[in-house]
DNA sequence: GTCTATAAGAAGATAGAC
DNA sequence: GTCTATCTTCTTATAGAC
């Protein structure tokens, strides 16, 4: 990875722990192994870094929707679903979502540094918005959508039924990142939320 | 309000939209409409009236807990749930809780602040995973079990039930704390899912 | 592209009059 | 308790040699 590199992944560690303003340039050089004037000749100013890491991450996105790999699970897992659906395979997909949010490197960091930084600007709020909420309920409402059609979920309100997939892998997710001690734990009660999921919407109780 | 509770009043104002680090002694005095100076007649640096929120915040904290309204509702509206629960009144129950959380302006800016500043501070972690995990998780939990062993509602596993009524309600006032405008729309998608939640796990389909 | 030296300015905090 | 004036320190950023 060359310098210019670095420096946006080093700054995007910092700033995911501590925030834009509590990081100084003299942290972010020396994580990379130079002096602060050196990130000059690679990025105009402070703020330029920070809008790299932003739009890199825009190019990052754009690609997964482009795939419309949207849940970030690879397409093999995505295609089994439609085929085979079971509680097993339910419980897979859901912790395939949850671990890939939580242990994807750039994922992670850069949910944590959104989380800081979202209520200073109305754009990174929208950012947040649309990567954790709109992105993931839309493909997922799409999925278990057409698990509906095909009667192996029931239900007349998808989007409210997606709410109740999702929203608890969220709420675990950010328990995480708060203490990713917590993981297993975390892990324990996201099978059962889903095992529970598909109890309430399965075949078997409709 | 006498000024030192008027610098904690709009320092956690500041503190709730820009986050510690980006607020200047010079624009709470401001707010307050004195000069940077005399803040320190008041408290020894900026870090104490951070530490003095925080404090402030712990004793309002303990004071629902003492009187075990946990919740933030209204102890009237807890007691009537008891007796006569119907789907209505858990959609009542839902959207005050919901509504608590949102509006109360202490509690909604704390949050906001705690947000911001989790991740550079065990401590405060450890705060919002209190507040807004383990006491509403738990009080629920107590409610709803209540619930379930009166038949009103049915399970075998209380904390996944008391999980899939809280996600949704947390998720929807993140989006809110991020964009308020969206409040009428959050609180239609609430009561769907409240009406669904009462469908799933009430009487009829048990 | 990296360095040392340093300028420029911001922000927290204190001194001391009133 | 509030003010003006000021100090100190920290932080970003630039200049210019190598």
């Amino acid at each position: 990875m060359d310098t210019k590199h670095r420096i946006l992944d080093e700054a995007l560690t910092l700033f995911s722990e501590q925030g834009y303003a509590n990081v100084y340039v003299n942290d972010i050089a020396k994580r990379v192994g130079i002096k602060a004037p050196s990130l000059y000749k690679h990025y105009k100013n402070k703020q330029a870094i920070f809008d790299a890491i932003i739009e890199e991450m825009n190019r990052r996105f754009m690609e997964q929707a482009g795939s419309l790999n949207i849940s970030g699970m690879d397409p093999t897992a995505d295609a089994a679903i439609y085929q085979n659906m079971n509680e097993d395979s339910m419980v897979e997909l859901g912790k395939n979502l949850f671990l890939y949010y939580l242990h994807d490197d750039y994922t992670r960091r850069f949910r944590k540094m959104l989380t800081i930084e979202q209520f200073r600007d109305k754009e990174l709020a929208k950012v947040y918005q649309q990567q954790y909420f709109e992105m993931p309920l839309s493909y997922q409402g799409m999925l278990l959508g057409l698990l509906v059609s095909q009667g192996v979920l029931v239900t007349d309100n998808v989007p409210v039924m997606t709410l109740h997939f999702y929203a608890p892998i969220y709420l675990l997710l950010t328990v995480c990142d708060r203490e990713p001690k917590r993981e297993k734990e975390a892990l324990k009660t996201l099978e059962e939320h889903l095992r529970q999921f598909d109890r309430i919407y399965g075949r078997a109780i409709a």
